[in-house]
DNA sequence: TAACTTACTTCAAATTTTGAAGTAAACCTG
DNA sequence: CAGGTTTACTTCAAAATTTGAAGTAAGTTA
């Protein structure tokens, strides 16, 4: 029987309106000095996909948020996400483009707005002439900085201490192994 | 080759916020039998929501070509995920707006289209006029179960083991925890 | 040097998302 | 119970985002 559950898709509807963290008795359990949950939820992977989805909403409408209390009209939270995969670096398009899974005339078009609006710089490399080196500019630079600085309010909720920072780790990791299963899924078929 | 791809090293950009995450020792780590990270390497919340908006358009696209291999036409991954957000149980339109905090003007052409592709019901609440009841049609189940039997595949994958599914389940909590504090931040502020 | 590949851009169209302005039913409140 | 308010949704128009096909120009290869 466990072993059907542990391999075999299982509804489970856990709390999915997930207002009410009581709804997730695993969590007081770890406050109490458990490191890790006692009895696993089998988590399937379309939760995690709307869960992902959800999320992802909430982190837009935050940078929405943020770019108006920082009084920046011509940016959108899609081109915030660019600005901040650029991060300190100078690279081209097509590594801007494995950083963010984008489709290439995406990123172009994205480009294009942010060159527009003077938040990077484009710049055709001397070794091969295709390829455009981007960067930020100063005021990239400016924005991105204001936005981790609006961030740090986020960073120090979200991480409180050890088990928090082991967690969001976790959440990191198990990610990755999404965006690499389900991109050699869409690449390769399953 | 997929399994090889699981495993695979994981390129990681510079430094944010002060803290160079340059590498990810842990995941090496991990592939060496630890399940663990030893170490903590501090996860920020931008790059936790880079990697969030990576993994949702990955599963987007998978959602796609899945739907595209089951030859339905009139279903964007958009509305599919309202679908799998519906489930098996009949609920409001509100109900469905917690579920995936949409807006409402958005749930309701999502309705819309998949009412007119007959995978939805809507009827109005006894109770309360107001309110329409949705509830998946034979046709909405058959789809949802389609999709639910090509995910199989993944949870599988995804899922290998207790440590698999402790991390699965660890990442969903997490996330969750993303979504309290985000969605209350857009709410009240910070 | 002709054909091919790579790196990116442009464009047009589709899809998704937003926000303002409805409508109708339910709920007060005096 | 009339009048105003709130709730639960819908509609509409516009914006933002994303896609895919078709370029262009520079490198590579045969």
């Amino acid at each position: 029987m466990i072993q059907k559950l542990l391999h075999e898709e299982v509804e489970v509807e856990t709390s999915i309106d997930g207002y009410d963290a009581a709804n997730f008795p695993e969590i007081t359990a770890e406050k109490q000095g458990h490191r890790h949950p006692v009895h696993t939820v089998i988590v399937t992977h379309f939760e995690l996909a709307r869960m992902i989805e959800r999320v992802n909403r909430r982190f837009a409408s935050l940078l929405r948020t943020e770019m108006t209390k920082l009084g920046v009209e011509d940016v959108g939270p899609a081109q915030a996400m660019v600005l901040l995969a650029i991060g300190d670096v100078e690279l081209s398009v097509g590594e801007l483009l494995d950083r963010g899974h984008y489709v290439g005339s995406n990123i172009s078009y994205y480009l294009k707005q942010l060159a527009d609006g003077g938040y990077i710089d484009r710049v055709a490399s001397q070794r091969d002439k295709r390829s455009a080196r981007i960067r930020l500019t100063e005021k990239g630079e400016q924005l991105c900085a204001n936005l981790r600085d609006a961030g740090g309010a986020y960073n120090r909720i979200l991480a409180r201490d050890d088990d928090d920072l082991r967690n969001l780790e976790i959440a990191f990791q198990t990610l990755h192994r999404l965006e690499l299963v389900w991109g050699n899924a869409a690449r390769y078929g399953i």
